[in-house]
DNA sequence: TCAAAAATAATCAAAATCAATCATTTTATC
DNA sequence: GATAAAATGATTGATTTTGATTATTTTTGA
């Protein structure tokens, strides 16, 4: 095994577990301890974990991701919490439909690559989902330039072609009498559409788009599960009764 | 196995796996140790990946696309005097199927904007496109890597939804016998379409692609137009009576 | 605190990988 | 077809990485 790979692999187990014992790594890359313990001394300098006695552990102290806003980095570190999860309910095999919109992008990098079929209007998500070798359907129809979706007609006979395991996709708005809405109403049809065309719909919110409306209904509050994060209990009450929750938390 | 296809080979390998071994390049190529050492050195020089012990690994730095080498400098010169003559054949109003490749993408600056619709199976076009603000139309179907072409029993139904004034599409051989001719076959099927979904169809190809015969037929010669430059008399002389070559000078 | 156990660091020889060289083959050019 | 140029594959010795060994340090538990 070549040494990135096991750099690589060394920091990941770090990053899931926080601590790791020399022997795990060991039988993980199937190396001997001296190779174990010569990574772990040249990731210590590069700063990318700390040493204890008997392995290493996670430095939490700070550098992950520079530059990014305040709010954009928190908001895209609650995306990113949200899509991990929904990633986590693919299984190999499935076929599922991914939305266009910004937040579903965010599922792809935590997609297993194997044995999955991704169909999708979302242009935006061509090129990640490529460059995982993901196989992947577009569906046709019309390009709207502002968001990158494909809509419209076309687009509907499209998506008629296929059916899914479960779909992903994000809204503008959840509410206990009006649903889920969106303001476009081309694009509120094509979710519409591949919801009831999935065994299961899973709707990913940060907790800004609860009690809000826009103008085009997409479905009911029971056709999907939805999956979001920080919302207390208080503010699920309205919805728990007419659908699923997922909360993610931190 | 030719150098351009090693090289192919090996990127393709390092993007989808991110280290790979030298002894997998070599089984890989069936080269010698050698040969794959060299073909590392000279893809690390053009910044296309880092060399590492054991092996190359995937660079993060980011710009993929730019390092664009003498040769293929002087064939965009090219590629551009043959996209500005074509673009100049689209009238207001018109319909016009653009296929994948990187020819075609050439057209899009010089296109009038107003008035016209645009059907492409071609994903690296719709940004050029987008930006321009041109109605743009994408044919559903699944997404090729490589080619960042739409492809397959899908795109064929879908194309089949539209009709069109005029067709551009590039090919990788042009032959008085065996016609146009591309290596894949699906592509080749996709093309064929669209040329006898087109009143007009337009080939567009540098004189590299004459007498060139490539794996899949796509059609007869005298289906097409075939848009060209620098290509003297006496070699246009086996094509001129079968079908109509319009010669694009500088 | 002290001794045994565990973990670490230092050392070294073997294995793997590397760069440089050269003879041979392939390709291009006249 | 002859020649030059480029690409290839094998060989060599140098360098890097690795795993085992041994000595040192740290931890553990009585």
């Amino acid at each position: 095994m070549l040494t990135p790979e096991r750099h690589k692999l060394i920091l990941q187990l770090i990053k899931e577990k926080g601590v790791v014992k020399i022997q795990d790594l060991v039988d993980l890359t199937e190396t001997s301890e001296s190779t174990i313990r010569r990574d772990l001394t040249q990731l210590e300098e590069g700063k990318y974990l700390k040493r204890i006695h008997g392995g290493a552990a996670r430095l939490q102290g700070k550098l992950q991701e520079p530059s990014m806003t305040e709010k954009s980095s928190k908001n895209l570190q609650q995306k990113r919490q949200i899509a991990k999860y929904a990633a986590g309910l693919v299984e190999e095999g499935d076929s599922i439909y991914l939305d266009a919109g910004s937040t579903v992008t965010e599922i792809i990098p935590f997609l297993p690559s194997k044995e999955i079929v991704v169909v999708t209007n979302g242009l935006m998500h061509i090129n990640a989902l490529l460059e995982r070798n993901i196989k992947t359907f577009i569906i046709g129809g019309f390009a709207k330039e502002q968001t990158k979706a494909i809509i419209g007609r076309g687009a509907m006979a499209s998506l008629e072609h296929y059916r899914f395991d479960k779909c992903f996709m994000g809204v503008n708005g959840i509410h206990p009498q009006f649903g889920y809405t969106t303001p476009d109403q081309d694009e509120a049809m094509i979710k519409q559409m591949a919801i009831s065309l999935s065994r299961e719909a899973f709707i990913l919110a940060d907790d800004t788009k609860f009690s809000e409306i826009a103008f085009a209904k997409i479905a009911d509050l029971h056709t999907a599960t939805i999956i979001t994060n920080g919302l207390d209990e208080e503010h699920q009450e309205p919805y728990a009764s007419k659908t699923t929750i997922k909360v993610v938390t931190a």
